[in-house]
DNA sequence: TTATTCGTCGAAAACGTTTTCGGTAAAATC
DNA sequence: GATTTTACCGAAAACGTTTTCGACGAATAA
């Protein structure tokens, strides 16, 4: 621990801590000749505040902290990529937690967040979350939250988004535009907004089209929205409804597990059943065929949350009003193999 | 900012902050009864200790810092989950830090997180990186650092690894116990330790069974052992090679790339060549053919690192002497249909 | 000349803990 | 009854900064 401490620089140019500490935080009553021998004698000592005191004068830690469902999830690891990328650029550090889609896990997450007094915090619910007292907790304190993916409309703070609902909206259109007249639905659990959105999406498109809305071709994926829920609710799918000819999936996981499912038992994709992604993951250029599905910007989500984040928490520091915003990222479809008849 | 704090809840039971320090930190100079009142009072009055004031007198922070090349990968992000699992269960809190596999980065963010005081260091080190003075420098602050795959043996520290040239060993052997007779080889680039490992198990299998061992056979992926890389080399490797009948890839990502070329031209897998991979990525299960893989434990890497980190600081804590370990993880292969011939 | 401003510096308090050390009263020992 | 032990408590220093406030000499203004 040869760590240099100010009093050590101090006592080396025969100075008095407080000009040094004066110097380095670019006070104006200290002569330049002073400031230059410092900043001379800080690098020749390798001299590195000591964050620990800083923090305790200062009460603020140049930390956010993320909350996450998941980390082992393509969508997630571009958000946190966008994530540590602003926070690299604007000097600050991240931690991260996963809530495994627990609310309770969530809710002791937040709170250790706030004990250990990180600046801000950027949070995606998880899918248990209906109650969100936790994070208004944060925002009492005095603590920024902001919302991204899944969000909560209801909480008072900025929230970074896609518009799930016209993007599924624009999926459906786009596959009644092509020809497709009887489309399922593998819907997302119940809560999350964004899988509440995309079913309205879904809902409104049929009905701007004059296509009864049928409530049985609409399958809950509600295990994790993952592969094997696109799996198994494809099998009920193609014994429930015969001429079903193309699947709308809240999840390029639950889309693949689909593909998956139909290329097994060998029903052709797109010519008896099309089937429409969401998220872009990467995969999806990779399977065959390959599948149509909308671009999330997840790197662009994260970036802009952590930027609006770390803007407010300056706000904040200088007492100035801090409005919050809601941004909605652009989507738009990727087309591809599995819903492009020749 | 309404956070109570040791004098508050002193003052509140007329005793001195003292005795409520210690009553909390199990002083047995306390007795039981006003510790069992300091108990309630702290709950009562939603008492939460000042972090940065701990860790200002205490010097720790109950923070471990991770670096990895990147994060959007599913090897890296299954490690990740395991060093979030435990770090957890440990009652630690994790900085993650992405070095975007370039060498200057990564000693940038070993010095920040020197400062920001961590507790322990997980790395795995950058492609670029062959100067490991930056480690080295963190091990002589007194600042445990844990490697894990992708490793510097020269360093004296504890690793997390797997046996990468065994692994590589085991599925070339399988390959030529399968009867396949001219295996290329996707190596990673050269600096690596697990890509040179990989390559030298490629090697050494053919040598033990007598196949000449051909260096234009081994094709370098080196642009960032991904999908481009696997399709382009799959490309050259067709052309040059009319007679090769398998493939073993240096990570299940070249190994897709490989696939989804060999189909676009029509090329049957396994019946004319083979592809086997390395790492059992979700998607190898995904694709057609299923990929014949290695299984690389992700999650237990990462949870064994944060463990042997996590016992390191206390060890150093308590300054009993700490003996570093290298613990490997064992792999199997998994077979699917991508080596499997009917 | 005296009074005021300016430029430069340092003492000291504060942030909220933890821990050492000594002190006092009651209980136990002789 | 005198001494020692035990049980319990608190004063104070320390961790390394940041920031307020006042001080002092020199330069300027009156």
């Amino acid at each position: 621990m040869n760590d240099t401490r100010l009093i050590d620089i101090a006592t080396a140019l025969g100075i008095s801590v407080t000009t040094v500490s004066k110097a380095l935080k670019g006070y104006t009553d200290v002569s330049e000749t002073t400031r230059a021998k410092v900043l001379e004698m800080v690098t020749s000592m390798n001299y590195k505040p000591n964050v620990n005191a800083v923090n305790l004068r200062t009460n603020e830690t140049k930390t956010i902290g993320v909350i996450i469902p998941t980390m082992v999830h393509h969508f997630f690891s571009s958000v946190l990529n966008g994530i540590l990328d602003e926070a690299e650029n604007r000097e600050y550090l991240v931690i991260i937690l996963q809530s495994n889609e627990k609310y309770e896990l969530e809710k002791k997450q937040i709170a250790l967040l706030l004990q250990k007094r990180v600046d801000g915090i950027l949070i995606s619910l998880s899918n248990e979350t209906d109650d969100f007292s936790h994070i208004n907790e944060a925002i009492k304190k005095n603590t920024p939250v902001v919302l991204f993916d899944k969000i909560a409309k209801l909480v008072n703070c900025s929230k970074v988004v896609i518009n799930d609902r016209k993007a599924a909206y624009d999926a459906v259109t786009y596959l009644i535009e092509k020809g497709y007249k009887k489309i399922a639905h593998f819907r997302g659990s119940y809560t999350p907004q964004n899988s509440i959105d995309r079913f309205l999406g879904y809902k409104k498109a049929l009905e701007d089209h004059n296509i009864p809305y049928d409530p049985s071709l609409v399958y809950l994926c509600d295990h994790n929205a993952d592969f094997e829920d696109g799996y198994a609710n494809a099998q009920k799918l193609v014994n429930d409804h015969k001429d079903v000819d193309a699947v709308f999936a809240v999840t390029d996981l639950v889309a693949i597990g689909i593909i998956k499912y139909l290329n097994e038992i060998q029903i052709k994709i797109p010519e008896q059943i099309a089937v429409f992604g969401f998220s872009n993951w990467f995969m999806s250029t990779v399977i065959s065929p390959k599948l149509t599905t909308i671009d999330q910007p997840g790197y662009d989500i994260g970036q802009r949350a952590a930027s609006i984040l770390i803007n407010e928490i300056a706000q904040i520091k200088e007492h100035l009003p801090v409005t919050h915003q809601t941004i909605e990222l652009p989507t738009h479809i990727i087309e591809r193999e599995s819903t492009l008849r020749s």
